[in-house]
DNA sequence: TTGAAGCGTTGAATCGTTTCATTGAACCGA
DNA sequence: TCGGTTCAATGAAACGATTCAACGCTTCAA
């Protein structure tokens, strides 16, 4: 295994100083052409490889973003990560990616180690509240943008959608469609930002329609998945025919698609007997027996627009903290036409 | 702002030298109870943050892994991806994730960015054949492990799939049911090694059932998804009844969900006139109108034993490659039973 | 009483870059 | 010929930790 080889080999291979090397590597038009090109061909008779740690520590900074979300398994957040790689790769830097868990520990210990190795921001997905680190990045004057979290304070960026009008634009709909009893699933005891927003918004379209928000079936979930749809879609079959909604708007599409399925396999009519509106429009929503309305947030956006404004934070001076909210989009498909 | 503490200042603070500090960090164990106690102090004191940069330089290595893969929004590599990092982060260390994005140049481009990194290994899935940095890691006594993708040289470890094992289970099971005519869905112009080594798997399953491999129908895929699907479906349902296949094994679980969707608004009985078996068992298999068998790959295993291989090669003295092969499972659910 | 051994601590050397003040060469116009 | 200007290249001083040989103190056996 030949050793690795430093500048100073190179430097000595082209018969030049390793300022002159360091000069080729980082600004190559103060060198003249002849000697840029020696350096050049040293580089790669070599095979020489920068040592970013040295780098990294003269520099104060690495070339590496953090983001930190609660679960890279969950397709949401895989979107969103996509969506962060392409802008921080097409600037010249990586992402390391650190999975919360759900767990309030675990992401602070993260932070932590984001902090010694001096990434040049973080990208922060808040579990309930952001991360009490984020006041300690913000005193070391390393940037932090918050995701699908509406920042509060005017110290940092955020990117979010806005799930007020999600609940409302899913409400909304199946009310215009002319369903008088409409149902709401998924919100309950779930101490979850989103879920509390999207009913709240949910409440407004029934006012905004002139009914009362407490006219507004609410159910709670048994958990946010395909079985928790099926559970909640008998427990609405149990009711009298009378007072069953002919509509429900769910928390989100995992939940939709399992009251979809069970409806179905009960006989009911989708969506004659039962108008479905799910949220977040997986893949997979445009592919089910019976194609799923839904409420589309801009994921890919969302983690692109949120890796802009931290680089943009981190590397230029005149950066300006903003506050950036996505509006969610309804898409209208068989299960509530 | 407070100017960010050094490992001098909690030394001054502390009434000891640099070393027994870091000693502290490093060490505890080798320093007097009482001196740790007051360096403790000292780091909470003035919220002192170890600069890894530093510490990088000097061991010559760093604390971080990176990832190599197509495409972290593709739900395999997402479960992938999650393994690697719940492994990762025990040990300590952070997960670095790379879009190749089926784009040799990129892929190179990151191979040199993380060598540069001084990653402490490199986990890589393969687009076609390894890439060619690959040997240059380990040239520089870089570890690298390759993932769903079984090694040919000793020189490092792999941890694959058996996709051979995969096709044949599938369609194995479908003339164990009793079916004569069957289809294999998605080979054809798709050089994806995965595709081939399971369309393999499927020519096997035939010879052990005591058929001839050219009595598969195989069926070249418009596109990998739920439309390569329905197209899929149409073209079957062209053929006259009498040499129409009773059973088809599709190459992924979309392309399984879009026929399944056809045949049934095509007024087919599945599993009766049609049985369906897919592959990869993606969460959605289960949750489709009619529940899809498939063949289920150990995805959250396989970052796993990937990752602990990776640091154990970095880490520990006495490594030996080696090459681990998971075997793929049959799901059987309704669309086949 | 002495020398050796054990323990905890020290301080300087080191890792491989980048940066910048300085030097040197070349060129120009007067 | 000379002073002034430009342009390239140099070399040494950071950056902030880790490491290790050396040191001083205490204890203990001879």
């Amino acid at each position: 295994m030949p050793p690795k080889p430093h500048i100073r080999d190179v430097a000595e291979h082209a018969g030049v100083s390793v300022g002159t090397v360091s000069n080729v590597l980082n600004r190559p038009d103060m060198v003249a052409d002849e000697t840029r090109r020696r350096v050049e061909d040293a580089v790669s008779a070599l095979q020489y490889v920068r040592n970013e740690s040295a780098r990294q520590l003269r520099r104060g900074q690495s070339r590496t973003v953090g983001l930190i979300v609660p679960d890279i398994a969950n397709p949401f957040f895989t979107d969103v990560a996509r969506g962060v790689e392409d802008v921080v790769s097409a600037a010249g830097a990586m992402v390391i990616v650190c999975n919360s868990d759900n767990d309030a520990e675990k992401e602070e210990r993260y932070m932590t180690m984001l902090a010694e190795q001096q990434v040049l921001g973080v990208l922060h997905v808040p579990l309930g509240k952001p991360s009490a680190a984020v006041s300690r990045f913000h005193d070391r004057g390393i940037p932090v943008v918050l995701l699908d979290y509406k920042g509060r304070s005017r110290q940092q960026c955020s990117v979010s959608v806005n799930d007020v009008g999600g609940g409302q634009l899913a409400v909304g709909h199946l009310l215009a469609s002319g369903h008088r009893r409409v149902a709401f699933v998924g919100a309950g005891g779930t101490p979850l930002r989103q879920v509390i927003d999207r009913l709240a918004g949910a409440h407004r379209a029934m006012m905004a329609a002139g009914r009362s928000p407490d006219e507004l079936h609410v159910l709670p979930p048994t958990s946010l998945n395909v079985a928790g749809g099926v559970a909640s879609a008998r427990e609405l079959l149990q009711l009298p025919r009378k007072r069953r909604p002919s509509a429900v708007a769910c928390v989100n599409d995992l939940l939709a698609i399992g009251m979809l399925q069970e409806f179905v396999s009960r006989g009911l009519r989708i969506p004659d007997d039962m108008a479905i509106v799910g949220y977040d429009d997986i893949a997979f929503a445009s592919a089910a027996a019976i194609p799923l309305s839904s409420i589309r947030q801009p994921r890919n956006q969302l983690g692109r627009r949120a890796a802009e404004l931290l680089i943009e934070e981190a590397w230029s001076d005149d950066h300006i903290h903003s506050r950036l909210v996505f509006e969610p989009e309804l898409i209208v498909r068989e299960s509530s036409r």
